[in-house]
DNA sequence: GCGAAGGTTTAGGCATCGCTAATTCCGATT
DNA sequence: AATCGGAATTAGCGATGCCTAAACCTTCGC
């Protein structure tokens, strides 16, 4: 009998979901980073990472941190196909806004059933990335990598389009919604000041300066 | 600081809908009927009584039942309201059949937020009745009650339209759907057996024999 | 190499929601 | 009116998942 992502309750989802994330930025999943992330105190992410272990999610070093067994990787990418599939969904076809799509998708992504996945991903015609550009998993849980090319890499005066731009912070996504800084919009670098000073660029909507930080935190592709 | 239907755990939102149920169907509340309903045991239901009872969404009587107060059953057509919403969502939306929804909204119900409702409710054109022919509350929760005229009160000859079916039994619907007794269907009737024998009827897909009490679990009206 | 600082874990609690076993209450029958 | 059967409740427990306080480990700076 395997364990079916179905079967885990909503907190181990959200877990490896976290998990994941931060695997994926690079950084060492400490047992800190992990109650940060989860917006819970140390000792319940030590609870669960317990948990976790037990349960083959994740493998576990004490006072090192913990790392997805592969059975853990495909829980949170199946969580995390549902999130997505559901944000492309809610912006398509029932007319939210990139800012609000990820808090609903927060709430639904455990309640979606493999079969109103499926329904959805055709009735979507089986879309590749969400509104924030993320790549949405496939159905056997495979992730296109991105390009990784950020604003911040642009020559100036080559033209590009915006592919992805950081997701779960609505008011930073109204931000760039007014500066046209969404995946989709064309943009141009203009300049780059020195010393990790802000980076401008012209799109449909204007010239605009942004610090670095969230430069390096959008992606664009040539074109 | 009122109690909002969504601070409302999924167990407590679950119980004061089949209360609400249980209280349209006419019978008394009692602990073992609710306990069966939510396929728990009695101990089980004689707690969660009690906690309803704390938070003021229920009236209780030790080894009587309880009743739902104002505040509990506008938490209950909350919880209807979504359901029923999801239902004629699912249905004429992503291509689910009258058998498969019920269980789709079970899940989803909980995770709806407030404007996804709006939405939903809006893409829709406000509906007012689920698959099943069970009227969806309106925005200020006001159900509008049905005609109550069953296959069985139809008189023999007199063209009639399916307008309501039990919900909930996947297999029921399968088996009615075979019939063309879903809402919407138009059907006839033919003849009623006596000493509550079966009611015979014929639908578009032919003349169907089938039991009182189904026949008394079927609305139709004239048309 | 040692000790302080900070991150991590253990210990002990609380709320929710389910269970079984045992007890109590209600009402119907005699 | 007493009794008996079934329904309802109480008692006590387990799993999940959060918390604070206290103890513990690791590591970094000296």
């Amino acid at each position: 009998m395997e364990t079916e992502t179905a079967d885990l309750t909503v907190a181990v989802q959200d877990y490896l979901k976290a998990i994941y994330a931060l695997e994926s930025s690079g950084a060492r999943v400490t047992t800190s980073a992990l109650a940060m992330r989860m917006r819970v105190r140390a000792p319940s992410a030590t609870a669960m990472t317990k948990r976790l272990a037990e349960l083959g999610l994740v493998e576990r070093r004490p006072y090192k941190g913990v790392a997805l067994t592969p059975t853990g990787r495909r829980g949170a990418l199946e969580v995390l196909r549902h999130h997505r599939l559901l944000e492309r969904y809610l912006a398509d076809r029932l007319g939210f806004s990139i800012d609000e799509v990820h808090a609903e998708a927060d709430r639904l992504e455990h309640a979606l059933s493999e079969e109103l996945e499926a329904k959805i991903d055709a009735e979507l015609g089986f879309p590749t990335h969400d509104p924030h550009g993320d790549p949405i998993p496939d159905r056997e849980l495979q992730v296109r990598p991105g390009d990784d090319t950020t604003l911040a890499d642009l020559e100036p005066g080559d033209p590009a389009l915006v592919s992805r731009v950081p997701d779960g912070d609505p008011e930073l996504l109204r931000y760039l919604t007014e500066l046209g800084l969404i995946p989709g919009s064309s943009v141009e670098l203009v300049a780059i000041a020195p010393f990790g000073g802000p980076v401008t660029v012209r799109t449909e909507l204007g010239e605009h300066a942004i610090s670095r930080e969230l430069a390096l935190g959008i992606e664009a592709q040539a074109g």
